[in-house]
DNA sequence: AGACTTTTAAATGTCTGACAAATAAAAATT
DNA sequence: AATTTTTATTTGTCAGACATTTAAAAGTCT
């Protein structure tokens, strides 16, 4: 583990990318410590401050975890489903919201890779899953739903769908697409008709899966996707009409 | 903007989450300029080095990016494509190294997403991309390549494979499945034999998306992971065989 | 007046040294 | 032997200083 003391780059960016190459290379291994900041001031010769400015920034990516005191310090993480998902999520939001991705790119996507679940999901979904996509349908049947309400109510529809595939990979994956769009979602004001229509669709994807049956899943979700496109599409087009 | 006194995380974690929350919540927006560090130091009421420490945390995730100089500072940083791809691929890489993801589970997630993209990619392809994939597939024939360039090439072919599709949020989540399959890919010596099976393969893949016949792409998608899979149990077989 | 150079001010990057707080091991006490 | 106290180690935080970079402001020369 070096650093390029001819580099412009900042010296705790570089440490950061020392300690990672380690990391992702296995040179670090889970669990391990790393060297107390102050041994690792002296290695990389700088002060103990811009240590831990390199330490920092491995944490902020749940690459180490931290410990006080005696036998405390810096130890390898093991980098958790759950860490990833939340990162996965973040980044994936920002993304949309930061560069003009149109709704239909981000719709498309998402049930391009939720249809890649739908027949792995019909032959293994759990009774439990199964259950949480029927449970949800019901929440969505229910009148007074706020808008918001209802939407997170889709995303846990479509979560217990592609948790269903019993993918974690499949799962992580879905976890940053599905989230992500719930922002975008949430700018579509759905009339008692529309949830009608959705709702019917979830309990054809619901039915579908429950016989095993993928290919009528993933028809439901075509169908599903081309409503939430003229949803959206109605929504932009009044929008534009005000102006 | 605020941080909670009584809260135990470190300082620094807590001012990284409230800027953090400020940007996703639309609050901070891109390129925008936050205070400076002494600025920061003073409405947080806690020192310098605390502050820069948050900072680091930022970005580490490229939210943010700091310059030097007069008019200098941290400025909210638009969240890039290629930003997001290099994360995705060291998460997803650590991901599997880490968790004990069996070849199987990740080779399925790879391929379920992949035949995701195959339909769109076969209606939207360039001539660009649909040569790259022909050089690719040359490349894999020529004698004397190793195992890792053999691989490398294998994951331009699929990169470009999935770049077809023109959707930049499904090129995003596909990075990370394809290039973080690399490591396991290359535990896996491929005899001529195998490797004139894949190029077949990768040809009648090639050629279906050429012809914009989706099924047919995502149907040698799925012949390919089934090789695929075979390959990896096989080494695994012999693997176990030889204690 | 305009082009060039120098100065200045502001900001991040780094260093030093100190103390606080947490924690586990070692030592002391009951 | 069990409990309490002490000690050492390590991270977390602070304060102040200086180095470096950068752009704007001021000054100088033609």
């Amino acid at each position: 583990m070096k650093i390029d003391p001819n580099s412009t780059a900042d010296l705790s960016a570089q440490i950061a990318a020392a300690i990672r190459d380690a990391i992702v290379a296995g040179d670090l291994i889970v669990d391990e410590r790393l060297p107390s900041e102050s041994e690792l001031a002296e290695q990389f010769q700088v002060s103990r401050a811009t240590v831990r400015e390199g330490l920092k920034r491995l944490a902020a990516q749940s690459l180490i975890r931290t410990q006080r005191g005696a036998t405390g310090g810096a130890f390898v993480n093991r980098l958790s489903f759950e860490d990833a998902y939340s990162q996965q999520i973040t980044t994936s939001t920002l993304l949309l919201s930061m560069n003009a991705v149109s709704f239909d790119t981000a719709c498309e996507a998402r049930y391009a890779l939720e249809r890649a679940c739908a027949p792995l999901s019909a032959s293994r979904r759990t009774a439990d899953q199964l259950a949480t996509m029927r449970a949800e349908i019901f929440r969505q049947g229910q009148p007074g739903l706020t808008d918001e309400a209802f939407c997170a109510s889709d995303v846990a529809f479509h979560r217990a769908l592609v948790d269903g595939a019993h993918n974690p990979v499949l799962s992580y994956q879905l976890a940053g697409a599905v989230e992500a769009m719930q922002p975008l979602m949430n700018m579509i004001t759905f009339t008692a008709r529309d949830r009608a229509t959705i709702l019917a669709l979830h309990t054809t994807i619901t039915d579908a899966i429950e016989a095993g049956k993928g290919d009528a899943a993933v028809a439901g979700l075509s169908a599903l996707e081309e409503e939430t496109r003229n949803l959206a599409a109605d929504v932009f087009a009044r929008r534009a009409a005000k102006r």
